[in-house]
DNA sequence: TGGTTGTTTCGTGCGTCGTCGAAGCGTTCG
DNA sequence: CGAACGCTTCGACGACGCACGAAACAACCA
């Protein structure tokens, strides 16, 4: 016998339908309530209990004691990395079904701490064509107008240990290309958030843009409304 | 409701500790029968057959019929990639045995198709000091030596398409740092095996260094004998 | 063609796991 | 202090899934 991972331990903590729904929920990397993601996954708290010190034994989320709450959370970016990577092999039959909400999804949600689906993709796009980031090979270095970029959009960018990259390329695994992720990809989602172009939604990891939404990104991405709601699905 | 990726879906396939010895089986890329997978997992033909089934439905392995024989192995890149983010995050506790098999296969062995281990990682080191390789954030372009070092050990350099790098970090899931994989290290792998420096163990994705080979890797890489051989750990 | 080998399907037994009601523990608030 | 609320543990029920023997199917070989 050789020395072998267990893949089969993970494969475990993964295997029950209410514990995906649960990390999905989760992925948007916020922290939930126990009671919250029972709700969240249509299953009774007690049984929410049980799926979520699974996952915490598995080493896939981890859980802080905040007075009667215990709030439950994605362990580490290492986990969320692995996990979309995973998402992007999950079977795609049930992704075809034209529903409303399905769609608000797709258009622009948050994974993890920045923003995925289609806006997230043509902002990574537009980043590259307007010369604020050079993709080279699957990394992702500051390109000529990135300081003068940032700076207009109001975005501080992070500072980041030599060596760490600035911001990583993502497979978006509704889009099935790639968005940025990474710290300068959070900052960007904070900065939209804060500045109210995004808003969360309720019970979702979609998000809305607003009206001055629409506005700051056809200002600083050209990215026209219609061009971001334009559903491309059956 | 909204749509979410199916991560029960694979996680069910992933499991079973029968079907993560096969994965890992497969994991150096090369493809096995049945009644050869059957036997690496300790378990009858019929319920190594049934696994693989499994295991093509979820998408994780192809099969090809060849003869009486079906060989099986990883899907595609990707999934490799998707399993070995899993590996790292799998527990480590059955890592600490002090195993001379164990031994082994950390000091060097085959993942997917490239080199990993010990022997893995301090290649990449050295190919970084020696600037044939730069490595800048989380990817890889070619240094000023690079096409004089590969010439020299005999390795052509492979061709791809644009966009796409030429090689690529992969996570070491027992030096828990990164080795090279993609194309290039594909490449130093098959001269490694050709010229006989490394060769294939029945039965494991342990490779062992033969005289030649540590003679090489002294020679190209400047890797003395005890330091590729000493092990660390217990 | 008949025997051997490899793979797959069928049926069954048995263990494991998800689920929730009930109850226990800890915290908050009036 | 007592009531309300959230989380966790326990016990029981039901369902799913792994395992292998037996048998069928497919391909090779003499």
């Amino acid at each position: 016998m050789t020395i072998e991972p267990r893949l089969d331990i993970i494969g475990a903590a993964l295997a029950d339908p209410s514990r995906s729904r649960i990390l999905c929920e989760l992925m948007d990397g916020r922290a939930f309530t126990n009671k919250e993601l029972a709700s969240a996954a249509c299953i009774s708290p007690q049984t929410a209990s049980t799926h979520l010190t699974q996952l915490k034994m598995a080493g896939l989320t981890s859980s802080l004691r905040c007075g009667r709450y215990v709030y439950h959370r994605i362990a580490s970016a290492r986990v969320a990395k692995a996990l979309e990577g995973l998402a992007v092999l999950s079977p795609t039959s049930h992704l075809s079904r034209n529903d409303r909400l399905c769609a608000d999804t797709r258009r622009a949600r948050s994974c993890y701490n920045h923003i995925a689906g289609k806006l997230g993709v043509l902002m990574t796009d537009r980043l590259t064509t307007l010369d604020v980031l050079q993709i080279r090979d699957e990394s992702i270095s500051p390109g000529l107008r990135c300081q003068s970029f940032f700076n207009d959009i109001g975005v501080a960018i992070p500072h980041v240990s030599a060596g760490k990259p600035l911001a990583r390329l993502c497979l978006d695994w509704t889009e099935r290309r790639h968005h940025i992720a990474g710290p300068l990809a959070a900052a960007i989602m904070q900065r939209s958030l804060d500045a109210k172009w995004l808003e969360r939604r309720r019970g979702s990891r979609a998000l809305t843009v607003t009206a001055d939404g629409f506005d700051a990104f056809h200002r600083w991405f050209s990215l026209r409304r219609d061009v971001i709601d334009h559903s491309d699905y059956g």
